[in-house]
DNA sequence: GTATTATATAAGCGATTACTTATATACAAA
DNA sequence: TTTGTATATAAGTAATCGCTTATATAATAC
């Protein structure tokens, strides 16, 4: 078992949950506010914190503060992106969530 | 969510695994007997058996039988397969492990 | 300073996972 | 038809997952 194959599956791992795919997804078009997400996926802030987190410690995305906010993009120098890059490439944009979000006025917090 | 989304995450759940990887790895190479897995991931025959099952109903390989051993090989027809396909281009080969079977003549049943 | 807001973390819990052992099924060889 | 071999399935279990509620931390606004 190489140690590549393991890494891609922890990967995998990672990407086997609908949230966290598409908050990857979303992000290889723009960053987003936690709290974005938090609207976005209608669930809780604690859930999606927790799965910011797993991203996170797998250094699929990064943080950086604005004031009170913070805004997670992707870290697009993993050292497996180009594997991440052609996911994604097959996976339906999801920009559809952010427009209903500023449609329905519930883009409110961080804007 | 959309419904693209959830199929591509069952997939990722499924290639979550590091067995399960490496087996549609070597899959992409060649077909592989049952038995063949058994002796190579050195589990029991029914962790590798309930493996297979999971990757048999997502119909991402398919079964055919020889005799008493039963042949698994991609199934290069599913849905998302294109997917697959290029996720596989991102791993190393996995043929070593049949080679070094062979080497340590532990290939035996179904040859 | 205090209050409020955004986010993270902790603890608990039910559902799911990946194994185990035991058994069933399907075919082969005698 | 009996025996052996390959594979699948069933049942049980410890570990992990993704949520929940409660609380902690960090920044802003007053």
């Amino acid at each position: 078992m190489t140690q590549e194959i393991e890494r891609a599956a922890n990967i995998f791992k990672l990407l086997g949950d609908k949230t966290r795919l598409s908050m990857i997804k979303m992000l290889e078009s723009q960053d987003y506010c936690v709290c974005e997400f938090v609207e976005i996926f209608k669930t809780s802030q604690p859930a999606i914190s927790q799965h910011i987190k797993k991203l996170r410690d797998a250094e699929l995305v990064q943080e950086s503060r604005r004031g009170q906010w913070i805004i997670y993009s992707l870290n697009r120098d993993n050292e497996l992106f180009s594997l991440v890059k052609s996911i994604l490439a097959h996976l339906p944009n999801q920009d559809f969530n952010l427009k209903q979000l500023e449609e329905q006025g519930r883009r409110i917090s961080c804007k």
